[in-house]
DNA sequence: TAATACGCTCT
DNA sequence: ATAGAGCGTATTAC
């Protein structure tokens, strides 16, 4: 693995109460209140401690841990266990609460064990980070932390002055106290703790204590020997002994509680800031502490820490492989390796549950021993929509694979119960192209535990690869030179697509397997499962339920197009040919560069890349505005871009009628999940998301996608302004959350605002120059950019920037801290945890790094687009489908759903869709969606 | 035949 | 020198 650091990761784990009480005796009551009386000086404190420590010592991992009202285990062992300790005084306690709210606001974990306290916490997280092989920092400013002591382990004990801490090494405890950390319990337990109200043994100190231990090892030794002690402390100690073993008993820290959580998840820095503002407001914290907190806890290195296994570790089982030749057998196999169902959600019951940000928040992180827990199915065939095909599945349970190859329905029922009865433990790679192999031979398959390939996404979006292979050798660094060689010539020779012997197909079964385990870690480790698990995997669901539909389209209509647009084509051609005195292939920029730049000498404006001359539309347009009219150039130009444009159309046409199946007419595009790295998906084989729709003559197209039947109608239902809206949400500008609450025309609102005047006043121009300002914002459209955009002088672009900004100020400090954000973290995240990484942004080519911020700046807007229309499809297809409508979602185009509307059903069914999409969640601005229905697409287009 | 360059379509 | 996609055609490299 070559993402592997040696560099190791540092946990970071911080006694609460102990923190708070040394921070309010260090600093001034008075100094530190606000104007309703509330103390702040325990937090001040604390913050600044927490924030100096975590600046230094760049952990990457964080907990704090609190005592919890109420006695411990430890009041029954010891009567009057810190008994003299007076009670904390209210102006402390209050504060207690207020620490917190901000580490939650900070996205810092904080634990609390009932019948514990936070030195058990302590002592817990410790020996749990030292298992994953962390370096472990505890915060403390109790001496009982000290038995934690190793090489791994260090305390950081505050001195006499608060804000000097003491890196207690086992060297450090070894100059001070003269035992070992191991032995240090044990010279408390003889010395006792005045704090605690622990009595040791009377004119016993540290001193005597560490010489007793040192000559005896222990406090056992001690104990055994206390006759040959003489003297008074011997005395003493004689005495004694019965309480100093009970103080040793009450001083060891338990290191073992069961806390609910996993040091993959003690990751912090993901900040809300809202409710880390309105803390701030409360607590009368002042421009610099803020800065100073917010920079001290988000300024989290990139994690060098990987919780999943080393290099050596990843290794591709080669499990053994069984033969059955009877369905029979296949059960009595699956039936004694599948894990069991676990009590989890298939598709029907996570559907039971609209509420799917609700979903995200419940769902559990644990992944890793989930996916401990499965088992994998390979089925190879064809996943094509509409025409798919399945050849053969394996199974890969328990270190035991089985292959079958699917003739005839000989398995189809077993197979079927199999899966019915173990998906929820079942391990794929891919859910949508399974379900359309699967579903050839008449098998459905429920919401599976882990899909591989939708997990590789979330863990790197950036990443393509079209095979298992590809993903074992980016993940796993498993080169496909380690799959089993098929012996040469030994190919068949029947001439039929030979499906694959069993054992490549188990291996690639267990490449499977490997990955899910790796990349469970790495799902886990992002915080990503429940993106996973509740968006992601019903979205499969719901796509492949979309691509076996199809889109029907009207032959004759497309046929029709075609011919004509053929036809002008033709004679755009003959013009253009004609005026050029040659028969150039117009499609050839080549040859069109040298007729347009050699052969009529006209001035070439642009190049491309590699150094020849522009022939695009937007230079051809400068050539033929600056050509003469009744030129030859003239002629030619205008007649090549026509014949572009007619051309383009006669292509996109042609591609459909290539695409239709025959078997149905309609046209089964298959929606990628994986490729694009904001979240998005893209549409192939063919693309329907880039149907024409800019002008009239190529909107037509659209005229061609209808309805099943006559009595069906075509509904498409899209987001206004979704983008803008999640803008106005996340920077909580006032004037943009303003604007939409409104609900006056959008642009025109807000070029009042940006122009200062009224409504009404607002010119074409001045509502389409801010429109497009406000567009440009998600992708960092530059000044030159708005400029070249809207045709007007750069310095009026900027000006109208400017003016843009200082109604929307915190829209542009919103963006700005995107970029930030990811500058610091290394990724940027959507509103539903959606990651993307930008390693471009420390680039030192300035090229790089600007599109890396640009896309930074956009990569959490769109994705968050995306993670909201995943959320509508899901509740769509849910609520058609629960009010027993037939009506079906067919398209999607990033924004706007098109949904094909059964007899009877059209308002039922417009309305469920809208609110489908209109409540997907909750913002601080309402979700429009604009609806239209006909009797085709275009028809249906509002 | 496969890979690259160019141009153009969409949100 | 505005983000994210897919695809057809011509041309070049192998």
């Amino acid at each position: 693995m070559t993402k592997q650091s040696n560099e190791r990761g540092t946990l970071l784990v911080v006694d609460g109460h102990s923190m708070a009480f040394r921070a309010f005796y260090a600093l001034p009551v008075d100094n530190f209140s606000t104007p309703s009386g509330q103390a702040t000086n325990a937090i001040w404190g604390f913050f600044n401690m927490l924030g100096e420590v975590i600046g230094a010592e760049h952990p990457t991992r964080l907990a704090v841990a609190f005592d919890v009202k109420g006695g411990t285990f430890r009041n029954d062992m010891l009567e009057g266990y810190k008994g003299t300790r007076q009670a904390a005084p209210e102006e402390l306690l209050s504060q207690i609460p207020l620490i917190q709210r901000m580490l939650a606001a900070l996205g810092v974990t904080y634990i609390e064990k009932p019948g514990f306290e936070a030195d058990d916490v302590i002592g817990t997280l410790a020996t749990m980070g030292e298992q994953a092989g962390l370096k472990t920092l505890v915060l403390s400013g109790d001496r009982d932390s000290f038995q934690l002591i190793d090489n791994d382990i260090t305390v950081l004990y505050p001195g006499y002055h608060f804000k000097e801490l003491k890196h207690m090494t086992p060297e450090a405890v070894e100059e001070k106290y003269h035992v070992t950390p191991a032995q240090y319990p044990d010279l408390a337990a003889l010395r006792g703790e005045q704090s605690d109200n622990i009595p040791g043994v009377p004119g016993v100190g540290d001193g005597y204590a560490a010489k007793w231990l040192n000559q005896y090892g222990s406090l056992e030794g001690i104990i055994e020997h206390a006759d040959e002690i003489g003297g008074k402390k011997g005395q003493a100690l004689r005495e004694n002994i019965e309480q100093v073993e009970l103080n040793r008993k009450v001083n060891a820290l338990v290191r073992d509680l069961d806390l609910g959580v996993t040091i993959a998840q003690l990751s912090f820095g993901r900040v809300d800031m809202a409710a880390l503002n309105d803390l701030f407001a409360e607590l009368d914290f002042g421009a610099s502490t803020r800065k100073k907190i917010i920079a001290n806890f988000t300024d989290v290195p990139v994690d060098s820490v990987s919780f999943a296994p080393q290099d050596g570790d990843v290794t591709v089982s080669e499990p053994q492989i069984d033969e059955v030749s009877t369905p029979e057998e296949l059960l009595a196999w699956a039936e004694l390796h599948c894990p069991a169902k676990q009590p989890g959600t298939t598709i029907d019951k996570r559907m039971e549950t609209m509420d799917i940000v609700r979903q995200l928040h419940e769902q559990s992180q644990e992944c890793v021993p989930a996916v401990d827990a499965s088992w994998t199915l390979l089925a190879e065939g064809s996943a094509k929509p509409g025409a798919s095909r399945l050849d053969s599945v394996t199974l890969l349970a328990n270190g035991h694979a089985v292959h079958v190859p699917m003739q005839g329905d000989t398995y189809v029922e077993a197979l079927h119960s199999i899966l019915d009865e173990h998906a929820t433990t079942l391990v794929v790679h891919s859910y949508k192209e399974h379900l359309h192999m699967l579903a050839a031979a008449g098998i459905t398959l429920q919401v599976p535990l882990f899909d591989t390939k939708l997990a590789g996404y979330l863990v790197e979006p950036d990443f393509t690869g079209a095979t298992i292979e590809d993903y074992a050798e980016h993940f796993l660094n498993v080169s496909a030179s380690a799959a089993p060689q098929e012996p040469q010539g030994m190919l068949d020779l029947d001439g039929l697509d030979e499906p694959g012997d069993a054992s490549e197909s188990v291996h690639k079964a267990a490449l499977v397997e490997a990955l899910a385990k790796h990349l469970a870690y790495g799902v886990q480790e992002s915080e990503q499962y429940a993106l996973l698990r509740v968006i992601e995997m019903p979205t499969s669901y719901t796509l492949f339920c979309m691509e076996q539909t199809g889109a029907a389209v009207d032959m004759d209509r497309l046929h029709a197009m075609h011919a004509a647009f053929a036809d002008e084509a033709d004679q755009l051609q003959q013009t253009a040919w004609d005026a050029a005195g040659s028969q150039c292939n117009l499609q050839s920029p080549k040859q069109l560069g040298k007729v347009l730049f050699e052969d009529m000498g006209l001035t070439p404006t642009k190049k491309t890349k590699k150094g020849s001359y522009s022939t695009n539309a937007a230079a051809l347009q400068k050539l033929y505005a600056a050509a003469e009219e009744g030129t030859q150039a003239f002629t030619f130009l205008g007649a090549l871009l026509r014949y572009r444009e007619i051309n383009k159309l006669k292509q996109i046409v042609q591609t459909l009628i290539d695409a239709v199946n025959p078997r149905d007419n309609r046209i089964h595009t298959t929606f990628e999940q994986t490729v694009a790295a904001t979240g998005r998906l893209s549409s192939v084989d063919p693309n329907l998301q880039n149907i024409p729709n800019r002008n009239a003559q190529g909107r037509e197209i659209r005229s061609a996608f209808v309805p099943s039947a006559d009595d069906v109608a075509l509904l498409s239902a899209d987001y206004s302004q979704v983008e803008l809206r999640i803008m106005a949400d996340l920077s909580h500008d006032e004037a943009l959350i303003d604007a939409f609450k409104s609900g006056m025309d959008f642009h025109k609102y807000v070029a009042s605002l940006v122009f200062g005047k009224p409504v009404d006043e607002i010119t074409g121009d001045e509502r389409s120059h801010v429109k497009a300002m406000s567009y440009g914002l998600a992708y960092g459209l530059s000044t030159y950019g708005l400029s070249q955009q809207l045709g007007i002088r750069p310095h009026e672009a900027e000006q109208l920037k400017q003016q843009y900004f200082s109604v929307f100020g915190k829209v542009h400090d919103y963006l700005e801290s995107l970029v930030a954000t990811a500058r610091k973290r290394g990724y940027t995240e959507t509103m539903f945890g959606r990651r993307r990484y930008f390693p471009a942004l420390r680039s030192s080519n300035r090229v790089a790094r600007d599109a890396a911020e640009r896309a930074a700046l956009n990569a959490p807007i769109q994705g968050s687009a995306a993670d909201i229309m995943k959320m509508a499809m899901i509740r769509a297809q849910h609520a058609l489908r629960s009010h027993g409508l037939k009506s079906r979602i067919v398209l999607q185009i990033h924004d706007e759903l098109v949904v094909e509307l059964a007899a009877g059903e059209q308002e039922e069914a417009v309305s469920l869709v809208k609110d489908a999409m209109e409540h997907a969640v909750h913002l601080a601005v309402p979700l429009n969606v604009s609806t239209g229905v006909g009797s085709d697409w275009q028809l249906a287009a509002h």
